[in-house]
DNA sequence: TGTACATCAGTGAACGCGCGTTCACTGATGTAC
DNA sequence: TGTACATCAGTGAACGCGCGTTCACTGATGTAC
C-alpha cells in the first residue's frame, strides 16, 4: 500500500536520495496544509502538485496513489500526537502518577486543538473506501500504550464488585500479558475507558457537541480528567 | 438554510402538497441509502436524482442546495436516534434508574451499529465548509436531555472533594437551571461525562479503535456502561 | 578518469469521469371569480 | 359549473469546474567497468 521509499538511516545518501526525501516531505507538508484548510475529503493530488509547481503526474513518483498519501498523513498524525504526549509525560517525576496522567491528556488536547483536521483524520469518521493498512497500527497504539504504562506503574487496584463477563476478561487478560503485566483486569478495563473518555471529551469539544453548554473548555477538561485520574486511583 | 417546505399539520392537503411531501421523503430516503453506501462526502444531488429517475435540476424544487439536503439528513438522524433511545427508556419502570440508563445506552449503540454512516454524520468529524444551522440544535439535544433526565430523577448526590473551577460551576449551574433542577453541579458534571463516555465508546467501536483489543464488543460495552451507571449512583 | 549504460524525475497530453447550480421552457394542477 | 390566470413541477441544455490515473517521452543523475 504505502510504498514511500524511505532511505534506511545510515545508508549512504547520494544527492538523488536526499532530494527525494526532501520532496517527499514537502509533498506531505503541502498536503497537510491543504488538509488543515479543507479536510480529508477535499485532499487532492492535483491541488498538492499545483501548489508545488509540479505537474500532477509527477507526484506519482512519490506516492503511488491518493490513498498512499493519506496513509502517510495518518501515520504522521499518530506519531505527532504520540510524540507530543510522550514528551510531556516524560518531564514529570516518575512517582507522580497523577501528574503524568494530566501531562499526557493535556498534551493530547493541546495537539488536537492545534491540528483539528489531523485529529479528525485519526479520531473522526473513517474515510469511506479507505482501508487502513498495517503501517498505521503501531503508530496508533503509541498513545494508548503510554496511558496503560502509567496505569501499569500504579499496579493492581482491587476492583469493585461488578463482575466482568468471561469473554471480556479474556480480552483484558491478553492485553495485560503484552502491555501491562502489573495490573489486574479490573484496572485495565478502567484504563481503556479512560483512553476512550479522553478521546470522547476532546472530540465533543472539537466537534461542537458542548457548544453553548460549556464555555471554559480547558477548565472543564481538566476537571473531568482529574476525575478520571482519581477513578484510576492515581493520586498519591 | 434548510427551507424544505413542510405542510403545516392539519392544513388542508391538496394533491400537490401530498405528492410534494411524498417526494421530499423519497429524496431523503434515497439520499440516506447512498449515504449509507458511500459516506457523506460522496453524497451527490445528481446521483440521488439519477436513482429517482429525475433530472438533477428537479431536486432543486425540493432542496435548494446540497447542504440543505445534508441538514435534513442530520436532523432526521438526530431524531431517529433520539426516538429510538426514548422509546427504549420509556419501557422501563420509572423507579429503576439503572435500568433506564442501560436501556438508553443500549438503544443508542444498537441504532449506531445499524446506521454507521448516519452516526458518523452526527457524531463523527464535522463536514468541512458545512455550518450546522439552528434547526439541528433541538434534535441534537434530545439524547443528552434524556440522560440528564434520568440523572435528575436520581436527585443530588454529594460530590467528592474535588473542587469545580468557578467558571465550570457557572456553566453547570446554568444547565441545571434549565434541564435538571434536582441535581447539584457535581452530579451534573458526571452526567455530561457519562454522555461523552457513551459517544466515545461507541465511536471507538465503530471507528475501529478497539480492533484486535476487544472482541466481545457488546459484552465490553455493557460492562463499561454499567460502571458509568454505578458512577452516577443509579443503582438502587 | 572516462565512457556506456541503466535508472530515475519530471513533462504534457490525454482518458473518462462526476459534480453543483442556473435558466428559459413546457405543461399540468390549483384558485378566484 | 366554467373560465382565466397564477402557481408550481419537471425538462434539457449549458456553464465551468475539478478529479485520479496512465503513458510515451526527454533529459538529467548515478553506476560499473
Amino acid at each position: 500500500m504505502h510504498s514511500e521509499r524511505v532511505s534506511t538511516p545510515g545508508a549512504p545518501q547520494n544527492a538523488r536520495a536526499r532530494v527525494r526525501a526532501e520532496l517527499t516531505k514537502e509533498i506531505k507538508d503541502v498536503a497537510r496544509r491543504q488538509l488543515a484548510e479543507s479536510g480529508a475529503a477535499a485532499l487532492s493530488l492535483r491541488a498538492v502538485a499545483r501548489e508545488l509547481g509540479m505537474v500532477s503526474s509527477a507526484v506519482y513518483r512519490y506516492f503511488p496513489s491518493r490513498d498512499d498519501l493519506l496513509t502517510a498523513l495518518i501515520v504522521d498524525a499518530y506519531e505527532a500526537v504520540g510524540a507530543a504526549a510522550t514528551k510531556a509525560e516524560k518531564r514529570v517525576n516518575r512517582k507522580d502518577l497523577m501528574g503524568r496522567w494530566m501531562a499526557t491528556v493535556r498534551a493530547f488536547r493541546t495537539w488536537a486543538i492545534a491540528h483539528p483536521q489531523e485529529y479528525a483524520l485519526i479520531f473522526g469518521s473513517p474515510i469511506p473506501g479507505y482501508k487502513a493498512p498495517q503501517d498505521t497500527i503501531d503508530p496508533a497504539s503509541r498513545l494508548p500504550l503510554l496511558i496503560i504504562g502509567i496505569v501499569n506503574d500504579r499496579g493492581a487496584v482491587p476492583g469493585a464488585d461488578r463482575l466482568i463477563p468471561r469473554s471480556v476478561r479474556a480480552d483484558l487478560r491478553a492485553l495485560s500479558a503484552q502491555a501491562a503485566p502489573e495490573v489486574n483486569e479490573e484496572q485495565l478495563g478502567r484504563a481503556i475507558m479512560a483512553w476512550s473518555q479522553l478521546v470522547g471529551l476532546v472530540s465533543f469539544e472539537l466537534f461542537g457537541h458542548l457548544h453553548n453548554v460549556i464555555h471554559d473548555y480547558k477548565g472543564h477538561f481538566d476537571f473531568q480528567m482529574q476525575g478520571v485520574g482519581a477513578g484510576l486511583v492515581l493520586a498519591q
